[in-house]
DNA sequence: TATAATATTGAATTTAAATTCAATTTCAAG
DNA sequence: CTTGAAATTGAATTTAAATTCAATATTATA
């Protein structure tokens, strides 16, 4: 967990608490934050339901924030940096067995998207709107996909490969997760839900086509739960 | 392209033109919300903005919009509606090539990135803005992978794949696409552009991802320009 | 318990932007 | 050329929300 820097993403600078009580307070509006974005999302939030929520007066606010962009900053980087955390549990899975390294961390994603989709979608919201953030948050993302793109010449030493490539690649490869945990848990896509699959079957699949298309192999049929039958989705 | 109806996604009626002087005037918003939503995007337009950039009085603007939304989305809509149009062009490509047709799907796509990243970034946050607006642009990106989905059952037999199994893996495919594109024209993520490719580059690179998924197979080499090192990239 | 530092309140004020509308202009039809 | 329907203007008004701040309450510590 980072320690609390003067400065955000944000330029405007973080205004500290001056006591135990008021470290208390603020946390307190930092709760109601998370509680209003869950439900409202960035762009509909006022400081009059953070105060509400929080049950402050609305001039407590000024006392800690300088407006709601920094406050969301805040918020939405202790969330990241905490699923940072969550993620070393990942690195627990058997070096050499790719399908069950990439499965444990598309869970761990597919599950933040399912928990709260409101957070994630704020996000993305957050992210277009502020460039800071959204560096923060693809530095955050690409990190998480180094062990991968570090491994890319390791794995495939015959393609020759530049950094570069591999990255673009990976890159290429994770964007699926993305867009199908954001229509599937964000948006609901009616297309999509309407196969009401779990977490589970989700994360299942998209592994398999994210292997499919890094190893050009389907993983190992024993391996499989939901998706056995893709493995008979080859070219004639 | 779509009749002008009285209704848009939006609840709020259409307020028409009732002279030619009128309609005319009435694009001239139209073209002047296009070039501010470019520039500044949904969230921080003004309606004074886009009379300025017309050259018109403010008060103007309720004589043909009741709000900005209803503009955008007016806009937005005739912008995915054109795209719709140009994209009958990929119809062309020999029915049994997959390849090619994926290429010229993705081409087009791609080139709306390239040469519009501000309005498709628009379509994003309107998409996220309004349910309505999401639902149809889904529509149109499930339509325009339709001939793509249609053809799974024949394509693999074998596979056994239900339909709302088959949209999963396509749409799962797809996502690559959506979040390299935004993340290389419209966020301009450093490490992505740092390789800076052509928008056939990429484009290539796209396709050969896709191909690989679903086929669990490299494209012909023959046919590809600048990615022909990743047939090497396979498991040993 | 007195004191001072800090937290808290909420009504008053400010601000940015949307919205209205009476007055004026334009222009096509007769 | 006259007339009336529609378009256009921009200053005045309204609105929603942010922001301020004097008054009051709380708490730690001397």
């Amino acid at each position: 967990m980072a320690a609390k820097s003067a400065k955000a993403v944000n330029g405007r600078a973080r205004i500290p608490a001056r006591s135990a009580r008021g470290e208390k307070a603020r946390d307190k509006l930092k709760q109601a934050a998370m509680v209003v974005l869950e439900r409202v999302g960035y762009h509909k939030m006022r400081i009059a339901d953070v105060t509400g929520e929080a049950g402050v007066a609305a001039g407590l606010f000024y006392h800690y924030f300088p407006d709601l962009k920094s406050l969301t900053l805040e918020v939405l980087e202790d969330f990241v940096a905490s699923s940072h955390d969550i993620e070393d549990i990942e690195k627990d899975v058997p070096r050499g067995d790719w399908y069950e390294r990439m499965l444990a961390h598309n869970l761990l994603i597919a599950r933040a998207y399912a928990e709260r989709p409101g957070i994630t979608r704020c996000l993305l919201q957050m992210a277009d709107e502020d460039p800071g953030f959204s560096r923060l948050l693809r530095e955050h993302f690409i990190e998480q996909l180094g062990w991968l793109v570090k491994q890319m010449p390791r794995l495939f030493p015959e393609a020759g490969l530049t950094e570069h490539q591999a990255l673009m690649v990976i890159y290429t490869l994770s964007g699926m997760g993305e867009t199908l945990l954001r229509d599937y848990f964000v948006n609901r896509q009616p297309e999509l839900t309407a196969g009401n699959l779990a977490v589970e079957e989700i994360t299942e699949l998209l592994t398999v086509m994210l292997y499919r298309g890094l190893f050009l192999q389907n993983p190992p049929v024993e391996k499989l739960r939901y998706t056995r039958n893709l493995q008979y989705m080859v070219r004639a």
